[in-house]
DNA sequence: CGATTAAATGAACATTCGGTCATTAATTTA
DNA sequence: TAAATTAATGACCGAATGTTCATTTAATCG
């Protein structure tokens, strides 16, 4: 009942079973076959019927209903539906229901979070400017896209699946935490603000975003303020308001 | 298959299938009387065997259940087990789980909203002052209450249930930012903060306080930190926090 | 004490849905 | 073209669970 996945690789159940992580969407490189053969190596000389499906698809396909209806009440046919493939076909690429949401969480935040750390590692400026630059960063990255439905999604299961949620924590979580204090720290080493990036601070920080985000997800569909995220106004007004409870008087 | 509640009393389904409140637990006082039957008589002389399990016990237990597991993975079993009742009994409170659900979210908030308004209104003092009574109250009546648990279970479940949704956004959210956006104009035009209660404003001084219930409830068991709230410390550099973002330079 | 009425039960039912697998489709190699 | 190999399918199964209801328990009334 294990692994039967068509690739050889080896896989330890949850929090790895899924690998790839690119969004492109090419099956096809059937041609490129050197002769040697037992190598288990980059080209395995392919035979038989080329994959279709992108499992970066499937996995992205899951993501939405996750976020838009909760773990337990998504339906793999539905999923196997919005992506244009039978059940029995996400169970190639997927141990079990559990597997594809491990695959969900784990995919894709990881990406920004070196995009927010290479812009920290790299400014030089005012602590302000880096703080609006990281915010921003973020809304555009994670919070305006469909990734900002994963806070949404982890609040609802994190205490159904401690597994995946302390896996979340480490690896989005606490990285994140450390980067927006790593950016207070910055500017209060300047004498820009007025504390330090401790974890209260950073959690009062990123506050603003973080719920409007989880409401866009949540009471978008009731509430029409919470759904648009009407580009910039209030996001803008939001940033601003934390930096002005960071600044000195 | 509609309704078959014991009381005469009609049941509109959802959203109202439920009225009491309280918070006591004990079956020894027979004398139920649920929701009093539009009858003026106080004592309808019951025959009969009288009623044992106290209805707002269920929707306590089912509170706590729902908020930990959600709603889907929350099953009728284990709400009735929690409660030392059969499911069966279940049945003759509600007409169906969502109708327990509805009475779950209904319930509970409305006395800390009303306690909260009656703050404001009396209040003379600084604006500043004023929030921080306002917000330390918010963290004892509900974020520090298993009433703590409803908003990550309205963010958990809104969209699967927009009916409830709204009803929660127009009894809770809506009534909760005015409540908010009025403490912050009543600053703002002593001059004492900087800018108004626009909702985005209001999001924004909530956003700590509720983030940390959030987390707390959800993230709590993986996250130390989230879960105790360690009492007072940080709850009050988060309500300074976003003081210090209303006031002037 | 029966008769009556209401409360509570829990076994049984019906549906949903995660997971399986025999079958079919599509491609390459000989 | 035939054999081999891999991809994909969708009907099927069984466990889980919301809902029902005939039955049992416990009180009051005449």
């Amino acid at each position: 009942m294990a692994t039967k996945k068509r690739s050889p690789s080896t896989d330890s159940g949850l929090a790895r079973s899924f690998a790839r992580a690119g969004e492109h969407d090419v099956p096809p490189s059937p041609r490129v076959e050197p002769h040697g053969e037992d190598r288990p190596v980059p080209q395995p000389a392919r035979r038989g019927r080329p994959a279709l499906v992108d499992p970066g698809a499937l996995v992205g396909c899951a993501l939405d209903l996750f976020v838009e209806k909760g773990y337990a009440a998504t339906r793999l046919d539905d999923v196997a539906r919005a992506a244009g493939v039978s059940k029995g076909t996400l169970y190639l690429y997927f141990d079990s229901k559990l597997s594809l949401f491990a695959a969900v969480v784990t995919q894709g935040l990881v990406p920004a979070l070196a995009e927010g750390e290479a812009l920290v590692d790299g400014f030089s400026g005012r602590g302000d400017d880096l703080m609006r630059e990281l915010l921003w960063g973020w809304w555009r990255l994670i919070g305006a896209t469909r990734l900002g439905g994963l806070p949404k999604l982890m609040v609802a299961e994190a205490r159904n699946f401690p597994d995946i949620a302390e896996l979340y924590h480490r690896a989005v979580m606490e990285r994140g935490c450390r980067l927006v204090g790593r950016a207070i720290d910055y500017g209060h080493a300047r004498g820009d603000f007025r504390i330090s990036g401790d974890p209260c601070t950073v959690q009062a920080v990123m506050a603003p975003l973080l719920l409007r985000v989880l409401m866009k997800h949540s009471f978008g569909c009731v509430d029409p303020g919470a759904a648009t995220g009407s580009d910039g106004e209030d996001i803008a007004a939001s940033i601003e308001f934390v930096i002005k409870a960071l600044k000195h008087d």
